[in-house]
DNA sequence: ATAAAAATCACCCTTAAGTATGAATGAGGA
DNA sequence: TCCTCATTCATACTTAAGGGTGATTTTTAT
């Protein structure tokens, strides 16, 4: 029972044990320097001790227990929206090239821009150049970017 | 051995550093006061906002909050398609822990390292961290590879 | 209580991606 | 024919991503 209560509030009592201590230190330093009066600092000890009390139990009595969320969500089968393909009106709206098509779909794959030209028998540079005019038609600033937006107009597979 | 003692305990000694501090700030108040005299009303309020402030502040610091769960159900919208869903199988045989799976989720959509980190309010460092562990367990070695594999497992949507 | 896993962050380094600019070539339309 | 546009490639630069290692803290499970 009072062990278990000592484990329990470990830190409280190695905090009141420091406090004492550090009282102890006062009163060595209060015989240093010659600045006495015993009562004042006793009285001033026992109004620190006891607010400090008063302010563990107000936090303790006041503070409002953090909630924690849990968020269940709940899946609700439904048709996939917008029908079959919105995809030649919004592929032509971006105006993409062929080239850039195939290069937005190997990148779709997760391939790199050096395994991109390697698989069309490319340069670097020329994969490099694909994807910035593609990005900037597309109005992205990275791939993943790109592929994201590409998938949701069913631009590519 | 003395250093495993200072981390085991650096709170409280934090706080004893702190509670030092403080009485020596009431000490030089004490002098200044004595001083000017008759200040001693102000003297005690002082050291009993201060008191009750640490007190609170203990207060919070070593209580454990405590928990309460509310549920709350929340209805998706999710696509009928995507057949027989292997999700929860291939998912857990990944062992995605929660903030990995996240950070997947908001590489899905685009977002860079920078941007995820502003996101969830955590350090570029630790997103980086998470997306490495992440593409280990997945077995891939870039971003869009982990999103394609993860789109096609539909652990993402 | 203690061990294990998850989460956080740092530092350093290498490589890939993205940016800007310029230029050559070839096919097709005006 | 001349012009436009797609395609190709280059050089140089900046930034982001990827990768390794180690440390601390928090949470969880035993």
């Amino acid at each position: 029972m009072v062990l278990k209560f000592i484990t329990r509030n470990k830190q409280t009592i190695l905090y009141g044990i420091s406090l004492a201590l550090l009282l102890f230190l006062l009163k060595w330093l209060e015989l240093r320097f010659i600045i006495i009066d015993h009562a004042f600092e006793i009285y001033i000890g026992f109004i620190a001790l006891i607010f400090t009390g008063l302010g563990i139990w107000l936090a303790l009595k006041l503070s409002r227990p953090r909630i924690e969320t849990v968020v269940i969500e709940k899946e609700v089968m439904v048709e996939k929206s917008a029908g079959p393909v919105p995809d030649l009106n919004e592929l032509e709206k971006l105006n993409l090239s062929k080239r850039e098509l195939e290069v937005l779909q190997l990148m779709a794959d997760g391939l790199s821009n050096q395994e991109i030209a390697d698989r069309l028998f490319l340069s670097l540079n020329t994969i490099k150049t694909h994807s910035l005019r593609l990005f900037s038609k597309m109005d992205v600033e990275r791939r993943t970017q790109a592929v994201d937006k590409a998938k949701k107009l069913n631009i590519i597979r």
